[in-house]
Formats: C-alpha cells, sequence, structure tokens
DNA sequence: ATAATCTGAATGAATACTCATTCATTTTTT
DNA sequence: AAAAAATGAATGAGTATTCATTCAGATTAT
C-alpha cells in the first residue's frame, strides 16, 4: 500500500489534474447531448464536482471547447506517429498502416467522430477552430505525400502525382467517416477497407496486391 | 396594373412564400452565425420580418431546422437528378458528371458546406437529423451503385466491386468538402478533381483516358 | 509534537443575460 | 365586418459567469 501517490479521497487536485478531467468531461458530453446542448452544468456533472469549476479552471466555456479541441486533435497526432513509427522504413506499408489506423474501432468509434463532426460544424463560424484543424491536417498531408512520391518513385508510376493521392487518400477516409456517422447500421469495416483497397491495388498495383 | 399578383409592396404572403422566405434567411445564418449562435431573433431580421414570425409560420424552433434541412437536402437532390438526366445513357459519362458536379462553385461553395457540416455535426444527438441524411443518401448510394456495376460490367473489370467503387467515390467528395472547408486558401478545385480522376483513371482505364 | 496560520482548490447560491415562445394589438385582405 | 397575417413587447426558462464562503492540506510557530 506504500506508493499509492494520489489517494482517491483527495479532494483537491493539481491544476493540470482538474483541467484534463473537465476535458474529458466535455468529450463524454459533446458525444452524448452536442456542442449546443452542452452546459457547463453538464460538463461540471459528468466531472463529479461543482458548478463554477470550469470558469475557475478554464477562464470560459469558449476557451474549455478550444482546449478540448487541442487535446482531441493532439490525441489523434499521437496516434498518427506512432503508427509511423511502428510501421519501419518501407513507404507503402506505412501508408497502408495509417489509413487502416483511421477505421480501427478503438480509434475511431461513433462517439469520437461525433465529436470531431460537432467541431468541424463550427470551423466555418469560429476561425479559431479553423486555425488549428488546418494546422494539424497540413502536417498530415505533408507526411502522406511524402510517402506516396516515395512510392510513386519506387513504382515508376506515371498515372498519377503524389498531392493527388495525398488528396484522394486522406479525403476518402474523412468521408468514410461520414458515412459511418449517418449511416451505422449499414457501414461496415469491410466494405470500408475494400473502397480504400481498391485505390491503392489498382493506383499503385505493384506495391500492393490484389488478394482477390 | 391589374395581374401584378405578387405586388413588392404587398406586406402578407401567402404561407409557403413565408417558409421559403424564413428556410433561406436560416440558411444564410446558419453559414454565417454558425447553428449554434442563430436565433430566432437573427432569422427574422434577415428576413426582415418581425421577432414573432418564426413560431407563427413554424410552431419552434426545431422544426424551423428541421424543415431547413429537408430543403437543403431536396436542392442538392434536384441538382442530382438534373445532372444524371442531362447526362445521357452512357454511365461512364453519367458518374463522371456526378462527381464534377460535387465540385462545382455554382452548387458547392463554402457557404453551403458550413452548413451542411453544422448539420451532420449535430446528427448523433438529433436522430431526426440522421434519418433525414440517411434517407436521401441511401438513393444516391444506389444510383452510384448502379451506374459503378454497368461500368465494371461493360468493362470485365474484376479488380473492384461496385459497392467498393461507390463508397470510394462518395466518401472521396465528402472528403474533399471538409478540404475545402477547413484549408479554403490552398484548397483547389483542380487538384481535387486530379485526385477523382486519379481514382477513375486508375480503376476504370478503359473508361478513362488519362489526359496526362 | 501540537497548535496556529496560511493557501488556494472547491463550492454553490446569486447575478446578469440571452433567447424561444406567447399573446394582445395592429394591419391587411377578402 | 370578419378573417387572416403580422407585429413586437412581455414572459419565463435556461445558462454562463461571479463571488463570498468553506475546507483540506501545507507551513510555520510554540
Amino acid at each position: 500500500m506504500a506508493t499509492v501517490a494520489s489517494a482517491k479521497s483527495r479532494r483537491t487536485a493539481s491544476r493540470e489534474t482538474r483541467r484534463r478531467q473537465l476535458i474529458d468531461a466535455t468529450l463524454k458530453c459533446i458525444a452524448r447531448k452536442g456542442m449546443g446542448n452542452t452546459t457547463l452544468g453538464d460538463v461540471a456533472r459528468e466531472a463529479g464536482l461543482s458548478q463554477g469549476i470550469v470558469n475557475l479552471h478554464f477562464e470560459s466555456k469558449d476557451n474549455l471547447l478550444t482546449e478540448t479541441l487541442r487535446t482531441l486533435a493532439n490525441e489523434y497526432r499521437e496516434q498518427f506517429d506512432k503508427t509511423l513509427e511502428k510501421s519501419g522504413p518501407d513507404p507503402a506499408g506505412a501508408l497502408l498502416a495509417l489509413v487502416q489506423m483511421d477505421l480501427k474501432p478503438k480509434l475511431i468509434d461513433r462517439q469520437k467522430l461525433a465529436i470531431w463532426f460537432a467541431f468541424w460544424g463550427e470551423v466555418k463560424s469560429r476561425p479559431t477552430y479553423r486555425k488549428i484543424c488546418d494546422e494539424y491536417d497540413r502536417y498530415y498531408d505533408s507526411v502522406i505525400t511524402g510517402l506516396c512520391a516515395e512510392v510513386i518513385a519506387d513504382g515508376a508510376y506515371a498515372n498519377v502525382t503524389p498531392e493527388a493521392a495525398a488528396e484522394a487518400l486522406t479525403s476518402m477516409t474523412n468521408g468514410l467517416w461520414l458515412s459511418c456517422l449517418i449511416s451505422p447500421r449499414e457501414w461496415d469495416r469491410q466494405v470500408a477497407m475494400d473502397a480504400i483497397m481498391s485505390y491503392l491495388s489498382n493506383v499503385f498495383p505493384r506495391h500492393y496486391e490484389t488478394t482477390r
């Protein structure tokens, strides 16, 4: 019983702990009730804390939401980087690992998608959200374009540019998320994966053998 | 002055006219301020009418928003059907016309996209929105899957199923819309079209000649 | 060791404000 | 004159934010 550092009955916690706790509560509330119907009272209740707690730790609701988006985006980026790292030096393998990541049930469930779309839905009227998303997307785009360029060079493919291939692949995964959100019953991971593989195996045939 | 049915100074209008006017105002407000910050006062002001007007013609805000989504969806469907009709009997041509439609500046500008994403952002917490979107999507999916099946049969393509190709194409256009929303500066219709053509010309090479 | 003091995290009632909805009144049409 | 349409002030429910107060744990003094 020695090294239990944070006793569970502790009434006060460090600033960072509370902020994280509140952000987690916010994510849950947005997934359940949507962005518009999530009140600070909801967030506090979900976190098991008191009414005024959010304004104590974040100064405003606006702030809380922005930080929540940042946290969400960071989490995705960590997954992205981890996937990239684990996949070794082969660019074709890395590309496949990345698109497969986007369909992993653990990472992308309907809860998470609802949260992403909730933020995307406000992008036009909240420039800050747009900027944050753009910043991260720019990075993913550069990585994926780079991988496509390597594959194209390696296979001497003359039928596609790295930019077009990257745009096609990232757009496809984002679009597949929308299908999952709107038709959860019908939506099928296998069909989604088939769609992506139909691209890879036809555009880069010497790198992605069709198993059909 | 006899046959001027709708004089411009007319202060009262038919129910349908007013409803349409209010829905148009709602669309503008959502594009400008976002779903969450659009109030009934905003809508009334945008329409140049009085505070209580929305509740007079729609019974509630909820109702107004649902009807607005239906109108938006109908408008898109009309475009879809018109495009299909105009494109003649060739399935490959129809498919191309449909994906090109999705990138037409007239049809798809950032205003419209913002509205679509605003509704999609609420899909998870508002089952009605989901149902409406699903209903329309099911139709588009069936049409596009059918066209893909025809192209596949005609070209004897063994490398892809109609379902996978349809899913790939519709997902790609939806995903391209997200790019347009998030990176409006960078986003380029030509690159978007290249991405789609990289799919068509590689998966259905005997139907879509690469002009490169 | 014990008591006294301090600190800042947390509370939750009070405040100020927004906004959907209602409705008595006015205006327009028939 | 009666009916229909529209107005816009009033209502009240809901909610972000504030703040005086409480309290657990750390620090200091005895």
